[in-house]
RNA sequence: GGGUGCUUAGCUCAGUUGGUUCAGAGCAGCUGCCUUACAAGCAGCGGGUCAGCGGUUCGAAUCCGUUAGCGCCCACCA
C-alpha cells in the first residue's frame, strides 16, 4: 500500500514534462536576450539510454535549465546519429530475421529504404528515454546525421575539401575489419594484451647447408613473406645478408636482407618481411623495392596467392592452428614460445584488425590542425578538466591522415564518379562533384570528351565514415550551410559542449577543427568532459559486461530526480563515477525529505493573523533573519561552483542547506509547538524561502521542485517553477551568521549532554550561563535566548555568577554553561572529563604560544593571520580557567 | 618506449591562491529514540603520521626532489 508520507515520483513526472512541453519552455528562436546553446552528443539511432547518457545528459540539462533561470535564451538541440557500421550491422539482421533477405539478394537503393524504415520503426528509442530523464530539449529542432539537408551538407563539405586539396585517394596500409567488411580508422581499433606464441621457425638456405630462424605470430602468412631482413650491425647474419633462403612447404625463393627497422635484441634476430600483412614490413619493403604479394581475402580467409594449398580457403586463425602441424611434419619449427602481444580488435564488431594495403580516400590532418590545437592551447576552447589539453595536445601532434571511406551502404556515399571505361581501383580520373550532374559537366571539362553522358559514369561505391558527418553537428544542426544567416547566427558558437572524454579524438577535437575550416570560428566555447561510469570493480559499465543497471529500471525505482542526484552528487568533471545504487538511494531519501517538509510539517500548519501573534512573530524574528543571510551565502558558493563546472560540489551545497540548515535547523525554530499557529509574518517568509530554495534546486531537480512550488502557493498560469528568475546571491552579515552558529553550538552541547547523561531528548532543563561581558553581549541579540531554549528543550536560561551546584558545565566560545542534573554527579568521572579537557587545551594554547614566540612568524606572516592566532590563544587562556575553575569547584 | 595523472577516514572522494574557518563530505559503523512532517527519519558520537623519505618556508595535504604502488593516453617491436 501506497504510504502517504512518500513521494511517489511516477505520476508527478509525467504530468510536468507535459506541461513544461505543451507550455513550450523546451523550444526556443533567436531573439535580443543572449543565447545559451548546447547541441546534444547525438546517440546512435540503434541506442537504448545507459549509464553514461544519464550522466551525461543530466548534467546537459543542468546547464541548460541554469541558465534558462539566469534569463537566457537556451536551445538544447537534440538528435541521433546514423552510425553507419552499428546501424547498418543491425538492419542486416533485421532483414534476414524479419524479411528473410540478405544483403546480397538486394540493390543498394531497396536496402537504403529498408534502412530507413528500420530507422523509422526503431531508431531513436532513446529520445523517448530521454524525456523520462527530465531533458529540457528542444524536440522541434531535432536533427540526425541522414537527414536530407544534413546529408546535403555533408556532401557539401566534401567537396569543399577536395576543391581545396585537403581529400585525396590513395593506397595505404589500413585498418581492415574483415567482419564488417570495411576499413576503420585509427581511432576505431581498440587495443589490449592477448596471449599469443612466437613461432621460431627455420628457413634454409637455398644453396648450402644451415638456416636462419625466425620469429612470427602469424605463421600463416609466410607464404606473402618476401624476404628475411636481419639488422646490418648484426655478425650472427652478416654472412648471410645477400644470400637466398626457402620459404617452408612452398620452397619458394626469397633474399636475405638487411635494415636497421630490426631489432638485435628481439626473437632470432631475424624477421620475416611480409609487407602486404604488416605496416613495418610494408615500409621495408617499400625500402627496398619489394614485390607485395596479399594472400589474405577481405573475409580474412586465405586465398589463392598463398600457394600452400591445403589452407586456401581457410580463415587466418584456422590456418595458423593448422601451420603447427604441418611446419612441424616440415620439420622447420625449432620451438613456440608464449607471449603476450597487444592485438588489435574492431570497435564495433570484436574482430581482429588486419593490417591491409587498399585504397581509400583521406583528409590530409596537417592542413586540418593549426588552428584547432592553438583554439585549445590559448583556452579559446576552454577544457574542464583543464588536464585533458594535454592528451589533446599530445594526440594533435601526431595527427595522422584520417581514412573517411567505408565499405558500407548505410550513410554519405562518396560524391565522386569515375569513368566506366576505367576499371575499378585503377582509376586515373576522378570527378567529385555535389551531384551526378556537375560531375558530368566536369568530367567533361576534364576529359575534353563532350559527348559523355550520365551512363558513362559510376559513382563511388563508399560511403563516408560516420564521424564525417558528426564532426559537422554543431553547424549542421543550426543549418550553418545552407542558411548562415539565421538561426546559425544566433546560437553559434555554442556555449558549451558535455561529452564524455573516451571520444575527445573521435568527436571533440574533429568539430573543433569543422568549425575552423569551414566556419573560421569555434564550434563551442568550453567543453565539460564527464568521466566513465563504472561498476564498484571500476569496470567500465558495458552491455557485453552486463554489469550496467537496466537505466529505466533505476528511473521507475528512484524517480528521475533521484537518479539524477545520484549520478550528479559524486562525479565531478573528468572524474569516472563508480556508481553504487546507494547513490541513487540517497537522491530518493532527498526528495521524500523535501517532499514531507512541505506537504507534511509547512503546509500542515495552521496560520495566526499577524496580530494576533506579533509575539511569536518576534521570537522567529532571529530564524528568518539567519535563513536569509545563510541563504545569500550558499547562493555566493553555488554561482562559484556553477561557473567552474564544479555541479557536484554545487548539488552538494544545496542538499546540505536544504536538509541541515533550512529543514534541521531553521523549521526546527519556527515550527509552532503542538496545536498552536505560527505567526503569518513567520509563515510567509517560510513559505517564500521554500519556493526559492525550490528554484535554486530546480536544475537538479526538475520534477519535484516544480510540483513543491505549485503546492506551497497558489501561482497563476505560467508561473512555473522551470521560468522563474534564479535566486540572487548577494552581501550576507557574517556577524550575524556567527551569531546564530553560537546558539547552534549551545544547543548541540545540550543535546550532547543529555545523551552522554540519558536524559531524554524533551525533558525540560534548567540551564544556566556564567555572566561576563561576553556572554551578555551575546544574550542581548534579541531572540538568541528563545531559540536556544526551543532547540534545546529548556525550561529556562539564566545569568549566573558562580558555579552552580549538581550541574554539569561545559564551554562554548567563550562562555561557560551549566546544566542542571537531578541527579548525582559521578565526580571523578566528572574530573577525569574535565582534566582531559584541560590538557587538550593547553596544547592548543602551547601551539599558539610558540608560534608568537617566533619572531620570523610575527614578522613574516601577514597580519591578519597573527591576529588570529592571537585571538585564538587569547580564547584558549579563557577556556582553560574557566574549566580549571570547574576542576576546583568540583 | 614516450607522455600524463593518482595515492587524504573502513569505502567513494572534496580540499581552488601555502595561513583562523584545514584535516572535510557522503556512505558504512557505534549510542539513544516509532518524538508533534519524515525510521527512505531524528538527536548525538567515534574514525586519518594527508603513500614513504628528503628539501624550500616563520608556516606544507598544498610547492620542489626522490622512492614505492596504482591508473590512463599515445606508439609499428616481429
Amino acid at each position: 500500500m501506497e504510504n502517504p508520507n512518500r513521494y511517489s515520483p511516477a505520476e508527478t513526472e509525467k504530468k510536468w514534462y507535459a506541461h513544461w512541453e505543451n507550455s513550450g519552455y523546451f523550444h526556443s528562436e533567436p531573439d535580443e536576450r543572449e543565447a545559451f546553446s548546447i547541441v546534444i552528443p547525438p546517440p546512435n539511432v540503434t541506442g537504448v539510454l545507459h549509464m553514461g547518457h544519464m550522466l551525461n545528459n543530466t548534467i546537459q540539462d543542468i546547464l541548460i535549465r541554469k541558465a534558462k533561470l539566469d534569463g537566457k535564451n537556451t536551445c538544447w538541440v537534440p538528435g541521433t546519429d546514423h552510425a553507419s557500421i552499428a546501424t547498418e550491422a543491425k538492419v542486416v539482421q533485421w532483414l534476414r530475421a524479419e524479411k528473410k533477405l540478405r544483403k546480397s539478394d538486394i540493390s543498394r537503393e531497396e536496402f537504403m529504404e529498408y534502412a530507413y524504415q528500420w530507422k523509422e520503426k526503431y531508431g531513436g528509442i532513446i529520445l523517448k528515454q530521454l524525456r523520462m530523464l527530465g531533458a529540457a530539449c528542444d524536440w522541434e529542432r531535432t536533427a540526425f546525421t541522414m537527414d536530407k539537408g544534413y546529408h546535403d551538407d555533408v556532401i557539401t563539405v566534401f567537396v569543399q575539401l577536395f576543391e581545396r586539396g585537403k581529400l585525396y585517394r590513395g593506397q595505404r596500409m589500413v585498418n581492415w575489419d574483415p567482419e564488417a567488411l570495411t576499413v576503420l580508422s585509427n581511432e576505431e581499433v581498440l587495443h589490449s594484451e592477448e596471449k599469443s606464441f612466437l613461432y621460431h621457425i627455420n628457413y634454409r638456405l637455398a644453396d648450402g647447408e644451415g638456416g636462419i630462424v625466425i620469429a612470427t605470430q602469424r605463421p600463416e602468412t609466410i607464404f606473402a613473406d618476401v624476404a628475411v631482413a636481419v639488422n646490418p650491425k648484426d655478425p650472427r647474419y652478416k654472412k648471410l645478408v645477400g644470400k637466398k633462403v626457402l620459404i617452408p612447404l612452398i620452397n619458394k625463393e626469397i633474399p636475405v636482407i638487411a635494415d636497421n627497422y630490426v631489432d638485435i635484441e628481439f626473437g632470432t634476430g631475424a624477421l620475416k618481411i611480409t609487407p602486404a600483412h604488416d605496416p613495418n614490413d610494408y615500409e621495408v619493403g617499400q625500402r627496398h623495392g619489394l614485390e607485395i604479394i596479399d594472400t589474405i581475402a577481405d573475409d580474412g580467409k586465405l586465398n589463392e596467392n598463398c600457394a600452400f594449398q591445403p589452407l586456401v580457403g581457410l580463415d587466418r586463425f584456422e590456418a595458423r592452428k593448422q601451420m603447427k602441424g604441418f611446419l612441424e611434419a616440415a620439420e622447420v619449427l625449432v620451438k613456440m614460445e608464449e607471449y603476450t602481444t597487444k592485438i588489435g580488435r574492431s570497435e564495433r564488431t570484436g574482430a581482429v584488425v588486419e593490417p591491409k594495403l587498399s585504397l581509400q580516400w583521406f583528409v590530409k590532418m596537417a592542413e586540418l590542425r593549426e588552428p584547432s590545437v592553438r583554439a585549445v592551447m590559448k583556452k579559446e576552447v576552454r577544457f574542464y578538466p583543464d588536464s585533458f589539453r594535454n592528451m589533446y595536445r599530445s594526440w594533435m601532434d601526431g595527427l595522422r591522415d584520417w581514412c573517411i571511406s567505408r565499405q558500407l551502404w548505410w550513410g554519405q556515399r562518396i560524391p565522386a564518379w569515375y569513368l566506366k571505361t576505367e576499371s575499378a581501383g585503377k582509376e586515373t580520373q576522378v570527378f567529385v562533384a555535389k551531384s551526378a550532374e556537375e560531375a558530368l559537366e566536369k568530367a567533361k571539362n576534364l576529359t575534353g570528351n563532350k559527348n559523355l553522358t550520365l551512363d558513362d559514369l559510376r559513382q563511388e561505391e563508399d560511403v563516408l565514415d560516420t564521424w564525417a558527418s558528426s564532426w559537422l553537428w554543431p553547424i549542421s544542426v543550426f543549418n550553418g550551410f545552407q542558411d548562415p544567416e539565421g538561426a546559425f547566427k544566433y546560437y553559434y558558437p555554442t556555449s558549451v559542449l558535455v561529452t564524455g572524454w573516451d571520444i575527445i579524438f573521435f568527436w571533440v577535437a574533429r568539430m573543433i577543427m569543422a568549425g575552423y575550416e569551414f566556419k573560421g570560428e569555434k564550434p563551442f566555447s568550453k567543453v565539460y568532459f564527464t568521466g566513465m561510469v563504472r561498476d564498484k570493480l571500476r569496470r567500465k559499465m558495458s552491455k557485453s559486461l552486463g554489469n550496467s543497471p537496466d537505466a529505466i529500471e533505476l528511473l521507475e525505482k528512484f524517480g528521475a530526480d533521484g537518479v539524477r542526484y545520484g549520478l550528479l552528487s559524486s562525479s565531478p568533471a573528468g572524474g569516472d563515477l563508480m556508481f553504487d545504487e546507494k547513490l541513487c538511494e540517497n537522491g530518493r531519501n532527498f526528495c521524500n525529505k523535501i517532499w514531507n517538509a512541505a506537504n507534511g510539517a509547512v503546509l500542515g500548519w495552521q496560520v495566526a493573523k499577524t496580530a494576533e501573534n506579533e509575539e511569536v512573530a518576534r521570537k522567529n524574528a532571529l530564524a528568518v533573519k539567519w535563513m536569509q543571510q545563510r541563504f545569500k551565502q550558499v547562493l555566493g558558493e553555488l554561482d562559484k561552483n556553477f561557473k567552474d563546472f564544479r555541479l557536484s560540489d554545487a548539488a552538494q551545497n544545496l542538499y546540505s542547506f536544504i536538509w541541515d540548515d533550512f529543514f534541521s535547523w531553521y523549521i526546527e525554530m519556527v515550527k509552532p509547538s503542538f496545536g498552536q499557529p505560527i505567526d503569518k509574518k513567520t509563515y510567509d517568509a517560510t513559505i517564500r524561502f521554500f519556493s526559492e530554495i525550490m528554484v535554486a534546486l530546480h536544475p537538479f531537480m526538475p520534477f519535484i521542485t516544480e510540483d513543491v512550488w505549485h503546492k506551497l502557493s497558489e501561482r497563476k498560469t505560467g508561473d512555473d517553477c522551470m521560468v522563474q528568475q534564479y535566486p540572487k546571491k548577494g552581501k550576507f552579515d557574517k556577524n550575524l551568521l556567527a551569531t546564530v552558529e553560537s546558539a547552534k553550538d549551545i544547543i548541540v552541547k545540550i543535546r550532547e549532554l543529555r545523551n552522554q547523561n540519558q536524559l531524554k531528548p524533551k525533558e525540560p532543563l534548567q540551564v544556566f550561563v556564567s555572566n561576563s561581558a561576553s556572554s551578555q553581549a551575546l544574550f542581548a541579540t534579541p531572540g538568541l535566548k528563545e531559540m536556544v531554549e526551543k532547540m534545546a528543550f529548556l525550561e529556562s536560561l539564566e545569568f549566573a555568577d558562580g558555579e552552580i551546584p549538581n550541574s554539569k558545565s561545559f564551554v562554548s566560545g567563550t562562555e561557560k554553561y551549566f546544566v542542571v542534573l537531578n541527579q548525582v554527579i559521578d565526580v571523578a568521572a566528572e574530573r577525569e572529563k574535565l582534566e582531559k579537557e584541560l590538557e587538550y587545551q593547553r596544547g592548543f594554547v602551547a601551539g599558539i604560544e610558540r608560534k608568537l614566540s617566533n619572531e620570523k612568524f610575527v614578522a613574516g606572516a601577514p597580519a591578519a593571520v597573527v591576529e588570529a592566532e592571537r585571538k585564538k590563544m587569547a580564547d584558549g587562556l579563557a577556556r582553560m580557567a574557566m574549566i580549571e575553575e570547574s576542576l576546583r569547584s568540583l
